[in-house]
DNA sequence: ATGGCTAACATGGTTAGA
C-alpha cells in the first residue's frame, strides 16, 4: 500500500453471477481500487456484506437489469459523484470517486449497438458529455484516472480482425474520434506505454470458442491525466479469469501506479 | 446465412450485449 495504487477496471457481466470469481482474482490479483461494469443489480441487492469480506467497500449505482457501474477500494472512497453531472441520463453509467488523492472516474460507455443506430446515437451524444465531464474534472483534479469499458477499440491493432471489423460499431471513425478527443484533454491509454503482447484484448465474445481463437477487442481502458500517466510503472490485461468456468465476457484491466 | 452464447426477467421468449 505504501505509495503504489494498484488500479483495476472489469466489466463483469452480473456482480452477483460473478461474484465467486470476483473473489477468486482478488485472492491473487493485489489491487487498491476496483471499477466495475455492468452489475445489473439494483442498490438494495448489493452484495455489500461479501465484498466488505473481500476487502472492499466504496460507492455503487445500480440499476434493474441492464448497466450498473461500482466503484470499490481497500481504503475510504470520498466525495462521490453519480452520473456526469448536468446530463440526465436514465442509464447507470458512471461513478466517480477519490482514493487516496486519486480522483477516479468509472464509465460504461454506451455499445451502440450498430452503426447509424438511435442507439449509437446515444453513445456518440453520450460521448460528448463525458467529454465536457472529464474537461471539468481535469481542471479540479491533477492526479486522474478513468476507467472502464468504452466500447471503442483505440486502433486497429486492438482489434483481432480489422478487415471484418471495418466500419462497424466499437471501431467507426466517429467512435474512435470521440475517443480520440479525450485522449486530446491530456488522457493517456497507460496500456499502451509498455510492451505488450501481440493480439492483447479485453473482450471476447461468448460464441464461436472467440477467446480459443484469440478473436478479441480491446475494449476494456485506464486511461490517465498525464502527470498521473507519468507515475504509472505497469498496465496489462489479466485473461486468467476469462479462462474459468462460466466467465465473464470481459478480463480485468490492471495499471499501477507509484504516488506519495 | 444476422445464426452463434450469456444474463435478466420470467418460467417462454424477448431484449441486450459487443
Amino acid at each position: 500500500m505504501s505509495g503504489s495504487l494498484t488500479i483495476a477496471s472489469w466489466n463483469v457481466n452480473s456482480l452477483k453471477v460473478r461474484l465467486e470469481h470476483l473473489g477468486q482474482w482478488l485472492a491473487t490479483a493485489p489491487i487498491d481500487v476496483l471499477g466495475l461494469q455492468e452489475t445489473k443489480t439494483v442498490d438494495a441487492d448489493f452484495p455489500e456484506a461479501q465484498l466488505q469480506a473481500m476487502g472492499l467497500s466504496g460507492a455503487r449505482y445500480g440499476q434493474r437489469t441492464y448497466n450498473g457501474v461500482a466503484l470499490l477500494a481497500r481504503t475510504p472512497v470520498s466525495d462521490v459523484v453519480l452520473g456526469i453531472p448536468g446530463y440526465p441520463d436514465e442509464q447507470a453509467r458512471v461513478v466517480a470517486g477519490t482514493v487516496r488523492g486519486v480522483r477516479v472516474v468509472d464509465v460504461y460507455v454506451p455499445n451502440g449497438q450498430a452503426v447509424d443506430s438511435d442507439k449509437y446515437r446515444y453513445k456518440l451524444e453520450w460521448l460528448a458529455a463525458l467529454e465536457g465531464y472529464l474537461r471539468t474534472e481535469l481542471a479540479k483534479y491533477p492526479l486522474l484516472a478513468v476507467i472502464g469499458d468504452f466500447n471503442i477499440a483505440p486502433a486497429d491493432v486492438d482489434v483481432h480482425d480489422p478487415a471484418a471489423w471495418a466500419g462497424q460499431v466499437l471501431v467507426s471513425d466517429a467512435e474512435r474520434s470521440a475517443l480520440e478527443r479525450l485522449r486530446g484533454l491530456g488522457l493517456v491509454d497507460v496500456f499502451r506505454a509498455f510492451e505488450q503482447h501481440d493480439r492483447s484484448y479485453s473482450w471476447w465474445d461468448y460464441r464461436q470458442m472467440a477467446f480459443r481463437r484469440k478473436a478479441g477487442l480491446r475494449i476494456d481502458l485506464i486511461l490517465a491525466s498525464t502527470a498521473l500517466a507519468a507515475r504509472c510503472t505497469a498496465a496489462r490485461i489479466d485473461v486468467e479469469p476469462r479462462r474459468w468456468e462460466r466467465p465473464s465476457d470481459h478480463a480485468p484491466v490492471v495499471a499501477t501506479f507509484q504516488i506519495e
